[in-house]
DNA sequence: AATTAATACCTAAGTAAATTAGGTATTAAT
DNA sequence: ATTAATACCTAATTTACTTAGGTATTAATT
């Protein structure tokens, strides 16, 4: 099965671990390949999560005690729901905040509010 | 001198080249240095970017032929102008558009325009 | 006059966050 | 019966930076 990333990989770097807790923020508790199928069907499959990417950062926001883990076993098929702490909670919005002031920035500096192609 | 840059590296990664070909495309020919500080002005300080990151990515352009280079001597002390190429307009517009389509979709994705603070 | 700051270029080593490329195992579909 | 989808994982590699130096000229400060 061929993945095939609609933006380049540099772009994407650096806004997974902000992805990934928003999505908790609004979903309450998703496991990993979850994550992987929601976000490739909410951007028309324009991002894809790699697993190799998805699982270490799980790993590091449950290390860092933003999320918590809750093992769940479908049949014999375990399942791993991630859930926002409180300390995620205030996490997700640093970090949505940031991306948003980055990208009103990059919009300014590269003069894209004056194209009316992009909207 | 203390470097404080606004935003945490990871979400500048990745827009350099489309930073420096964006001002080379709006300024004709432009100098390494002045490239970082024009970027600090206009972003007031939130994007600094680093010497050791520019002048590499600048060779790189150099060599992939997005721009050519102009040796100028200001008395004793040398500066290379850097001037977009043909083929350095065609990717600044592909490096564009594909950056202000990444955010639209980081938008939607963060739900962001429902959220009247983010303006 | 001497020192510091600013201008202007550069590179090498280290780091972080991905990709690539595997692996295991269960369940559903063809 | 075989393939695809679900569901987890890791190790090696790559990439684009940061950090931390280096050289040299010119302007500003003490």
């Amino acid at each position: 099965m061929y993945i095939c990333p609609m933006y380049s990989s540099e772009l994407i770097k650096g806004t997974l671990k902000t992805i990934v807790l928003n999505l908790l923020k609004d979903n309450e508790k998703m496991y990993g390949y979850e994550i992987t199928q929601k976000v490739k069907d909410l951007t028309d499959s324009k991002i894809q999560i790699t697993e190799g990417a998805l699982y270490p950062t799980l790993h590091a926001l449950e290390k860092q005690g933003d999320v918590t883990v809750e093992k769940v076993y479908i049949g014999k098929r375990v399942r791993k729901y991630y859930i926002l702490t409180d300390q995620g909670t205030i996490t997700v919005a640093d970090r949505v905040n940031e991306l948003s002031d980055f990208m009103k920035t990059m919009r300014f500096l590269l003069d894209l509010d004056s194209n009316v192609q992009n909207v």
